[in-house]
DNA sequence: CCTACCGATCGGTAGG
DNA sequence: CCTACCGATCGGTAGG
């Protein structure tokens, strides 16, 4: 019969991984060693591998955990039956609060998937589709004029990279910081589209594709 | 008297970088091995570090040498005393074009700088808000009220991450794909100053400087 | 003495 | 859960 695990298990799991995204994040994930990773959480290395079975374990619990809560944003936004334009406001205004709570967790997941083992990998990259084809969606049910003229797509990757971005330069500080630029990246963004459309088509005229599909990749 | 170096000198050392920097932004650069860059590259490893001392210079090399382009896009598009507009266009489109011609560089530089030696990063960090600078200051001048409200350069690193994320999620393909985005990142920018200057102040009233400074580093 | 390399191996350290 | 290790591979350099 399995023993019972004792009940701090699963605390010390999300100590030793908060530790171990803050260390990723630093210094990059094949530059970190697993003894750095036992010294910052105070627990020997066989302790280590007690609660994670390998390095990769590691790196695939913070991407997904991380993915789950934005997942879990996408959801609970779209269970609200909002118009497009709140709905895409709220979806913005909820992903730069979990980026802010969780900036290490956010830089591991975009710098340091590449190092993932193929088939967490490949789960990952499921995941932030599904993220990405939900912003997309909303952003489709508003605009179908560009949604016919296959930007919504590129544009909703440029809305991604205004808050992916963010927390590459944005210096760590006061929540309201980050809450302060929820609302100007949606109106740069609801304020932009206006003026895409009206040049964009003749970019792409000589593009044979209509959904765009041929021009972008959502994943890497 | 020094000997000449050989003809071919120059023209290995780029073709090197060039390798070097498709495996740092495939595998990373702390987990790819000289020995690696020196098999792709066709050359022994003692004759790899005939062309570079060691492997930081090698990912300094490729860090300076994009960023170098990209300063000198700058002062290109500088030097036409255009307006503010069109200058700030001209240079979006010239820094899409550069990222198209060197993917793999524009990767490094954005991803492995923290494995630089301190004294090029810091270098290349210097580099990088060179060029961060002109944008911002080329924006200021297009709306002096969005300077005043300390908006310009959470802006206009909004706008680098539109362009610097493209080319995390663009499919690599023909050149006139990303030739047809450099207009729509332009357009969605413009377009959306004028959303952002009516509520923005509002929601940064809390603040108490008015040139971000505290808000946003430009640098990491 | 120099350069432009080669085959072989150095001292240390990685993940496990 | 510890000390003590392993197979392998790391970045860098020896002699010729």
């Amino acid at each position: 019969m399995a023993r019972r695990r004792a009940p701090g298990f699963e605390i010390q799991r999300e100590q030793i991984l908060a530790e171990a995204a803050l260390l990723f994040a630093q210094r990059g994930y094949a530059s970190t060693s697993m003894n750095e990773v036992a010294e910052r959480c105070g627990v020997s290395k066989p302790a280590l591998y007690h609660y994670f079975k390998d390095k990769n374990e590691l790196l695939a619990f913070i991407c997904e955990e991380h993915l789950a809560r934005l997942k879990a944003v996408v959801l609970e936004v779209e269970a609200l039956g909002l118009d497009p334009e709140p709905a895409i406001r709220l979806m913005i205004r909820r992903f730069v609060e979990e980026y802010a709570d969780a900036q290490n967790e956010h830089r591991v997941l975009t710098e340091d998937v590449k190092f993932l083992a193929s088939e967490d990998r490949t789960r990952v990259l499921e995941g932030e589709r599904f993220i990405v084809r939900a912003l997309a969606a909303a952003v489709a049910r508003m605009r179908p004029d560009l949604d016919a003229a296959g930007l919504v797509k590129p544009l909703t990757m440029l809305l991604f990279g205004m808050i992916n971005w963010m927390f590459t330069w944005f210096k760590s500080g006061r929540r309201v910081t980050h809450a302060a630029m929820a609302p100007i990246v949606a109106d740069l963004f609801f304020g932009g589209l206006g003026a895409v459309v009206e040049t964009a088509p003749l970019a792409l005229e000589s593009e044979g594709d209509k959904d765009g599909s041929s021009r972008c990749g959502l994943d890497r």
